[in-house]
DNA sequence: TTTAAATTGTCACAAATGTTACACTTAAAA
DNA sequence: TTTTAAGTGTAACATTTGTGACAATTTAAA
């Protein structure tokens, strides 16, 4: 594995900061400069240290605990994060995809550190944003302050809804709230799993046989009907019932 | 249970707006506005609308996916946050005390809502200030916006440590985790735990005869001794191994 | 102080989940 | 196409955890 040299050094030895001459419609894409008007986004590139920066399959982004002094926005590609534990094994925690920022959540506060080890899952494209800068620009634009506030609060959603999924015990529960929330989406009875049965006891931190029995024993309870990734709820009333045990 | 008018809709029927005329000495303390000068927080609460409200006991200073389109700031006393699942049971979630705000990461974001039922613990008093207040209060001052994303940062952070927390799957790794926490913090090889054990079982998701057997089996292994809330470390890297399998 | 409530410690048994193993199917790569 | 890897389905057995119950101890309230 390549081993990319820290960013932070990277920056430092330029005299000064890049300019970039972007497409607007490239970053208008960006959630972070939604609804912002091109002269804005050309002031806001202009005055502030915004650098673009390649990395290639399999280099890092950033290490984990490393001090997170820069916001990092995915143009293009996609990155996983890693955590280490001092065993030495990996244990992937989630993927980002261009164009999302990173660790948006932990660029300040008193521990603002990656908690996660960052590796690009193929060639991509970043902009990266001092962390300075990053203030001075949400002070600078009331719709970028806004933009910012509310992917953080997304991101915090999400994090607090895991945690609430996390809450149920039992592996049935889960499969029911997982099942549950799937056919909200998608409006029908019949509902398609979006990972492989694997990824999905992963996802649950259970193991992917007593999954795959749980599921079993659902179905002879007449809760579902399923077959490989297909699952059709029979019964709604009780599927629901099984939430509260 | 007496349930407190919404906030929303008692400040909506005030003509203007409140100018609070409050200690320094009590406002400095709350996080928000901290080292911010006289001068700016009078600025401050001169331009913008912000009250006083206070609470009594059992009141309730917002419902479950209640729209949250408020900053509440506890200036003294303490709630208690309750999520409300279907078949009507009321599960603790947290408690929050003073100066501290509350549910600051809901307050943006695509689905804004309090994750939570929000109760009051005792007699308490708050400062409320509407979102478009908080969005124009943190691009006037930008000690304020980064003491607003340094607790925002604070509180993803807690979430995602509690998120870290619950992946360890079995009892025994839960409790190893903890008490290493402790003994970090503490620096002695003798800690005393924070919560109750039957708080601390329902904060790890198990049961509490179940937590003490894991207490009692580590002791036999060597790992500890124990006693009511006193845990002595007598074998340090043995017990570091323990969360690794 | 007395009394009541909360906390701690323990047990036997039931239920849930993990482990390991194997066969089969499907999808991707050569 | 053939080959290989990944995914699916199931089983026996071991381990972990939950449940309900009870007694002893500590803490808070009257």
């Amino acid at each position: 594995m390549v081993i990319n040299v820290p960013v932070s050094v990277k920056y430092r030895q330029l005299a000064h900061w890049h300019i970039i001459i972007m497409d607007y419609t490239v970053l208008s894409k960006i959630p972070l400069f939604n609804s912002l008007k091109e002269n804005e986004i050309i002031r806001i590139f202009s005055e502030l240290k915004i650098i673009e920066t390649k990395f290639r399959k399999d280099e890092l982004l950033a290490l984990q605990d490393e001090l997170c002094n820069r916001l990092i926005i995915l143009l293009s590609g996609s990155v996983k994060g890693e955590m280490i534990d001092p065993s030495g094994r990996l244990v992937k925690v989630e993927d980002i995809y261009a164009p999302n920022p990173l660790a948006i959540l932990f660029l300040f506060g008193r521990n603002n550190r990656f908690p996660v080890q960052v590796t690009a899952c193929e060639d991509v494209t970043t902009l990266i944003i001092p962390k300075q800068s990053v203030l001075r620009m949400l002070g600078m634009n009331e719709t970028l302050l806004r933009n910012y506030l509310d992917i953080s609060a997304d991101f915090a959603t999400r994090l607090s809804q895991k945690l609430h999924f996390m809450s149920f015990r039992t592996i049935r529960q889960k499969l029911a709230v997982y099942i549950l929330d799937l056919s909200k989406i998608s409006q029908y009875n019949v509902i398609e799993l979006d990972k492989t049965k694997s990824a999905l006891a992963e996802y649950f931190g259970v193991s992917r046989p007593s999954l795959e029995r749980e599921l079993t024993k659902m179905q002879q309870d007449g809760l579902i009907t399923t077959n490989k990734k297909k699952i059709e709820i029979k019964n709604k009333k009780e599927l629901i019932r099984q939430i509260y045990q």
